[in-house]
RNA sequence: GGGUAGGUACCAAAGUGGCCAAAUGGGGCGGGCUGUAAACCCGCUGCGGAAACGCUUCGGAGGUUCGAAUCCUCCCCUGCCCA
């Protein structure tokens, strides 16, 4: 007898605000719901913040739902205020297009949607073709600016500034709820805990325009342990996509996270059952670190798949023990002659994208942080030749965890 | 449309003719300690250069000046008050 899906999400942390917790739970038992979720198009990959209601999405399929993931094409075009201080960069339609297209593809690694079994839309094709005049009197009358101007969302924001593309944000989001619930029977929408006034709008709208009672259901916004928002990492955006962030990288995000938030992170970012959990999270001390590989390692495989995992694991094993293979790492080839003449450390690094400019690498190595082949580069004028060749290449290492391989063609 | 306060580096925020590549804080990076953790300590943090030094940057475009983030003109953008 397994656990009910709502108990799971509640369980493992993916809960903020229901609706009506009831409510939702017995609308779970009565039937398989198609629910959605929307996603920005603001960039051509998502990241490890996404993970959250992409695994929440996971679960509830498993448990036989329908999801319908929604890209924003035409949200984005208008760019949502909640929980921002200042306007988003209006984006052009194409990239956002491009980037919703993007996105959509990468959602297929987590959600199964042959058969309808789950849908990918795009906003943009009901939203783009409005009518104006039309819309404010169908969906605009339901709103009240006395109480949008009211709700938090927006408090922040009237103090800094507000333009009026991005006070209709939500009338649009809670239009493709309604759209949605019209045309696929959607009765629940889920979203992070920011969304929530966008979705309760929605929720609002469905009840006016059609009198029934639809569900919504918000995720709470992961900060770190220590306060930063969930999915940056020292370089950047944790991001999905393996050609920008590589699945060794990926992995080293969640080896690297704080240890406080070990425990909240396996319950949301692996499908381990509960009693694991419990296990790996009552460890204490450096054995934290065996909960944190396990962390790492399936959060990897939910992302990279196991072997890309698996490699991972190995890789990073390899770098942080002693020796081994080093065949996730990532990878550059430099042609042989070029390694002939000799390579500034400097350039190499540089191009590799350990280090951002030439100054920066300088920097490295006047601080003690450039390695080459696990032996510290002393001088800024050093040289690599055919006699740094090692059996695997080149080993470049910036700082203590950063790696990269140089191999020869 | 009128009045007024502003637009400075990743962010916040000083600077109001040379000593400014630009204080300070946050963030980030490196080193130390450690457990590839946290906390803490030290250092660094525009680009090029071994360095000297050069180059690009303070909303945009012009101008004044030996010299401008700082002064002037025009423009763009934002807040607040009034309409």
């Amino acid at each position: 007898m397994s656990l009910h899906v709502f108990d799971v999400l509640q369980e493992r942390g993916f809960i903020a605000q229901v609706t009506d917790e009831k409510d939702v739970r017995r609308l779970l038992d009565e039937e398989k719901i198609t629910f959605y979720v929307g996603f920005d198009s603001t960039a051509t990959s998502l990241h490890a913040g996404s993970l959250v209601p992409i695994m929440a999405m996971m679960h509830l399929q498993r448990a036989g739902n329908r999801p319908i993931a929604i890209v924003g094409g035409g949200t984005t075009m208008v760019g949502d205020p909640s929980g921002r201080d200042e306007m988003r960069q209006l984006l052009t339609e194409e990239a956002i297009r491009a980037n919703g297209k993007a996105i959509h593809a990468q959602l297929n690694r987590y959600l199964h949607f042959d058969e309808e079994k789950a849908l990918a839309l795009d906003n943009a094709d009901w939203l783009l073709p409005l009518g104006y005049v039309q819309f404010l009197r169908e969906i605009g009358v339901h709103f009240s600016v006395n109480r949008m101007l009211a709700a938090e969302a927006y408090k922040q924001r009237l103090e800094k500034g507000l333009s009026f593309i991005e006070f209709n944000y939500q009338l649009l989001q809670a239009y493709d709820y309604l759209f949605l619930y019209k045309e696929y029977g959607c009765k629940l929408q889920m979203g992070g805990d920011d969304q929530w006034g966008n979705i309760l709008a929605g929720v609002d709208l469905i009840r006016r325009v059609s009198g029934a009672k639809v569900k919504a259901m918000t995720f709470p916004l992961l900060t770190t342990a220590s306060g930063a928002k969930m999915g940056k990492s020292a370089t950047g955006a944790v991001w999905l996509d393996g050609e920008r962030l590589s699945p060794y990288d990926f992995f080293q995000y969640w080896i690297n996270c704080d240890d406080r938030d070990v425990p909240r992170f396996l319950k949301m970012f692996t499908f381990l059952p509960k009693n694991e959990i419990d296990r790996l999270a009552a460890l204490q001390g450096s054995k934290i670190r065996e909960a944190k590989r396990i962390l790492a390692f399936e959060a990897t495989k939910v992302t990279h798949g196991e072997s890309a995992a698996q490699k991972a694991m190995e890789t990073a094993e390899a770098a942080f023990g002693d020796g081994g293979t080093l065949e996730a790492m990532p990878v550059t080839q430099i042609p042989a002659k070029r390694l002939a003449s000799g390579v500034s450390p400097l350039d190499l690094f540089t191009e590799v994208g350990l280090t951002s400019s030439r100054g920066e690498a300088k920097r490295l190595v006047k601080q003690g942080g450039m390695y080459v082949n696990d032996k510290r580069v002393e001088s800024i004028e050093a040289r690599l030749d055919e006699k740094d060749l090692a059996e695997n290449g080149i080993l470049l290492r910036a700082g203590k965890k950063k790696y990269h391989r140089i191999v020869v063609t």
